[in-house]
DNA sequence: AAAACGGGGCG
DNA sequence: CGCCCAGTTTT
C-alpha cells in the first residue's frame, strides 16, 4: 500500500465515521426532542434518583415502574434515608414489582455509598459498575445521565434499533450478536452528548422502532435502515434458545387461630426475606403433607382440615403447583418454634412483605 | 403460551 | 466468558 492510498483510506474512514454520527445523531436527537415522554428521572442529574430509576426499570416497563419511583422518592428522598431504612420497609414498597433481589441490592448499595463513599455517589464508570445490582447497562446509564460521561447504553431498545439499522441477523442474545451490536453502535454513538443520545435511542426504540408493528413508513431513519430496505424489519432482531420451564411443587400450611395466623420468613432463593405460610418444597401426597406438618408443629393429628386449595403460578423458568392446606387451631395450642411468627392475618402484605404466592392465595380467599 | 420489558450475578 | 437466575404485563 502506497502512502497516498494509506492516507486516503484513513481519510475516508474518518469522514465516513463522522458522516455516520452526523447522519444518525442529527436525525435521532431532533426526533427525541419532538417525541419524548416527560419522565421525572429525566429532569434531574442527581445520581441517586437516576440510579433508583434505573434499578426500578430493569426488565420493567416505564408505565409499571413509574408509580414505584414516585413512592420511593417520597419515602426515601436521600440516599442516606434509603441506607438507614429497614429492609422490610423497602421490600414492602417493592411488593408487586418482581425481581426482589433488585430491592435487596438497592438497599445494600445505598449503605455502601452512604458509609463507604461518605454519601457521595461514585462518579466514574469503573466504580459505578462495581456496585452490586449495577451491570453494564445501568453503569453506562448512570455515567452518562448523571455525569455526562461518554458510555453508550445497550438495553432491549438499543439492541432492536441497532440490529435493524445495520441488518444484524445474528441472535442478539448470543456473544456473536452482541459483539456486532457493539461495533455497529460505536459507529453512530455521539460521545459529545452521551446523555441525550442514550435517552434518544432508547426512547426511539420504545415509541417508534417497536418490537411489533414499528412505524417504518413514517420513520426518520428509514432511508438508513438495512432491515427496512431489505424488508426484514419483522424478522430482526432474532433470538435463540428457549428457557426451560421446570415444574416445582409447594405445600403451604395455613394455620388459623381466630384473626391470627402463622408465617415464616423465607431465607433463600426466590422471594428471599419475604414472608410466607410454612412451606414444604417437595412433591408429597396430602396425607404425607399433613403428617409432616403435624409432626413439625406438634399439632394433634385430629386437627380440623378446613380446605385444600390449589394454585398454579408461572414464572419465567418455573411452573409452581402450590397447594394450601388450611387448618383451624384451638386457643391454647400456640405454635412455639424458631422462624415461625404469630401475626394478624391482615398484616400480611402490609406490615410484612409477603411472597406473591401467599398474596395470591389470600386474594382468592376473599 | 410466548414475548417483552430501559438485566445482573456467579463460577 | 458462558451459564443460570427471575416477576409481571402485554400480545
Amino acid at each position: 500500500m502506497d502512502k497516498f492510498s494509506f492516507f486516503s483510506n484513513i481519510l475516508s474512514f474518518v469522514s465516513t465515521f463522522f458522516e455516520n454520527i452526523l447522519k444518525i445523531a442529527t436525525l435521532l436527537i431532533p426526533w427525541y426532542q419532538e417525541n419524548k415522554r416527560d419522565l421525572p428521572w429525566r429532569a434531574t442529574r442527581n445520581p441517586y434518583y437516576i440510579w433508583l430509576s434505573e434499578i426500578l426499570l430493569q426488565q420493567t416497563r416505564v408505565a409499571q415502574g413509574l408509580p414505584y419511583y414516585l413512592k420511593f422518592v417520597e419515602h426515601f428522598p436521600t440516599i442516606k434515608k434509603l441506607a438507614d431504612a429497614r429492609e422490610e420497609d423497602i421490600l414492602n414498597l417493592w411488593q408487586g414489582l418482581g425481581y426482589y433481589s433488585r430491592a435487596r441490592n438497592l438497599h445494600h448499595t445505598a449503605q455502601v455509598i452512604a458509609y463507604q463513599y461518605n454519601g457521595r455517589f461514585p462518579s466514574n464508570y469503573q466504580d459505578i459498575r462495581a456496585l452490586k445490582g449495577i451491570g453494564d447497562y445501568t453503569a453506562a446509564a448512570i455515567a452518562s445521565f448523571a455525569f455526562g460521561l461518554p458510555h453508550a447504553v445497550i438495553d432491549g431498545n438499543v439492541n432492536r434499533v441497532i440490529s435493524r439499522l445495520f441488518g444484524i441477523e445474528k441472535p442478539i442474545n448470543k456473544p456473536d450478536g452482541q459483539a456486532e451490536i457493539k461495533i455497529a453502535l460505536e459507529q453512530i454513538f455521539d460521545p459529545s452528548r452521551p446523555d441525550i443520545w442514550n435517552q434518544a435511542i432508547m426512547e426511539f426504540g420504545a415509541l417508534q422502532c417497536t418490537p411489533r408493528n414499528p412505524n417504518c413508513t413514517d420513520c426518520p431513519l428509514n432511508t438508513n435502515c438495512l432491515a427496512w430496505s431489505s424488508k426484514k424489519v419483522n424478522i430482526i432482531p432474532t433470538k435463540e434458545g428457549k428457557t426451560k420451564v421446570t415444574q416445582v411443587y409447594h405445600s403451604y400450611l395455613v394455620m388459623r387461630l381466630g384473626s391470627k395466623t402463622y408465617i415464616q420468613k423465607r431465607e433463600t432463593g426466590i422471594w428471599k426475606n419475604l414472608y410466607q405460610f410454612p412451606l414444604i418444597e417437595k412433591q408429597m401426597s396430602d396425607s404425607e403433607v399433613i403428617n409432616h406438618f403435624t409432626e413439625e408443629f406438634g399439632i394433634r393429628k385430629t386437627i380440623h382440615l378446613h380446605s385444600i386449595r390449589e394454585i398454579e403460578h408461572i414464572l419465567t423458568h418455573r411452573k409452581i403447583f402450590a397447594k394450601f392446606y388450611t387448618i383451624s387451631l384451638n386457643t391454647g395450642s400456640e405454635i412455639l418454634k424458631n422462624n415461625i411468627f404469630e401475626i394478624e392475618l391482615d398484616d400480611l402484605g402490609k406490615v410484612f412483605p409477603t411472597s406473591v404466592l401467599t398474596l395470591k392465595y389470600l386474594k382468592q380467599q376473599k
